[in-house]
DNA sequence: CTGGGCTCCTGTCAGC
DNA sequence: TGCTGACAGGAGCCCA
């Protein structure tokens, strides 16, 4: 069951079960194969946490562990934003379950957090994810890798000025500049392939050469297709579940991705496909334009 | 500082 | 049916 957790399929999932799992007490955890980065802790450490209000930033979700007598210097019992934790990322095919009754890991299954409340389980079978220790989201390993992430898309200062002023300056093309993630967090390869597609914009175009209008015009498409795939429950391709099984209502259609060759929805020409980055991007050469 | 390329790992699918 | 190669939604890191 592949996951795809852009920044809409991981709110979903963060959604899911942060009501459910705050304020729960951790019994047991568990790690199968290594993820990304090593936990940081062992896990014996997070029994007798108390889990607080789970939040996302960008792809990452914070899971606030407050009062385990394992650790040390944790001055704060409360699950506030100066807790520690673990930051969690669920790579390319990581996926969260959060279930008062589960089976036994399966092979893909490389986290355990076992609750009095149920269990939250990582399933990732490339592990690109990553579970990992912090003392405090401001402070250790996380304030390193939540660092130089740019605007939520839906925080009021992310408008086309915002995103024309990072534009500015920069050489490379504008998908991969939307990709950077610098800017604005959470438009992965198929979100910015689909919001460059609403903006009318080349993915090609050598991101500083975007004028302020379009700037303004991408900037709302970008928002616009995170807010309808967020809204359709995070589908966007294949089978994306939240975290208590639930699929999306597969209302967020493409427009561009994986259409190779097929006509463009608005000009029946055909989709293009062509690599940057290492990466697919999809487009229309008629209605996107330089 | 920017930009380009590589890398982690496994699953799936198309083609022969 | 089996093998092989291409490709996959992320993103940190290293080097020019």
């Amino acid at each position: 069951m592949a996951a795809m957790p852009e920044l809409p399929e991981v709110e979903v999932t963060r959604r899911s079960f942060a009501d459910a799992i705050e304020g729960a007490t951790v019994l047991q955890a568990r790690l199968g194969k290594p993820l990304r980065w090593p936990l940081g802790l062992d896990c014996a450490s997070l029994v007798g946490g108390r889990v607080g209000a789970v939040t996302r930033r960008g792809k990452y979700l914070w899971l606030p562990i407050s009062g385990a007598p394992a650790q040390a210097g944790d001055g704060s019992a409360d699950g506030s934003a100066s807790s520690a934790g673990l930051l969690m990322h669920l790579g390319m095919s990581g996926s969260l379950a959060f279930t008062a009754q589960a089976g036994p890991p399966g092979t893909h299954d490389h986290f355990d957090l076992l609750t009095d409340r149920g269990l939250l389980r990582l399933t990732d079978p490339r592990r690109f994810g990553a579970v990992v220790w912090s003392p405090s989201q401001q402070t250790g390993p996380a304030a390193k890798l939540l660092a130089g992430l740019g605007l939520e898309p839906f925080d009021p200062r992310f408008n086309g000025l915002h995103l024309h002023a990072g534009l500015s300056g920069r050489r490379v093309a504008v998908k991969l500049a939307l990709l950077a993630g610098d800017i604005v967090v959470g438009a992965g390869n198929i979100y910015a392939c689909e919001a460059l597609f609403l903006a009318g914009i080349d993915p090609r175009l050598a991101a500083a050469k975007l004028s302020r209008p379009r700037a303004e015009r991408l900037a709302q498409a970008v928002r616009s297709v995170l807010a309808q795939a967020l809204e359709a429950g995070g589908t966007t391709l294949r089978d994306f579940k939240d975290a208590h099984g639930v699929a999306g209502s597969f209302q967020m259609q493409a427009r561009v991705y994986g259409r190779e060759g097929q006509p463009c929805l608005i000009c029946a020409h055909p989709i293009k496909r062509i690599t940057q980055g290492q990466r697919s991007t999809f487009f229309c050469s008629q209605c996107q334009k330089k």
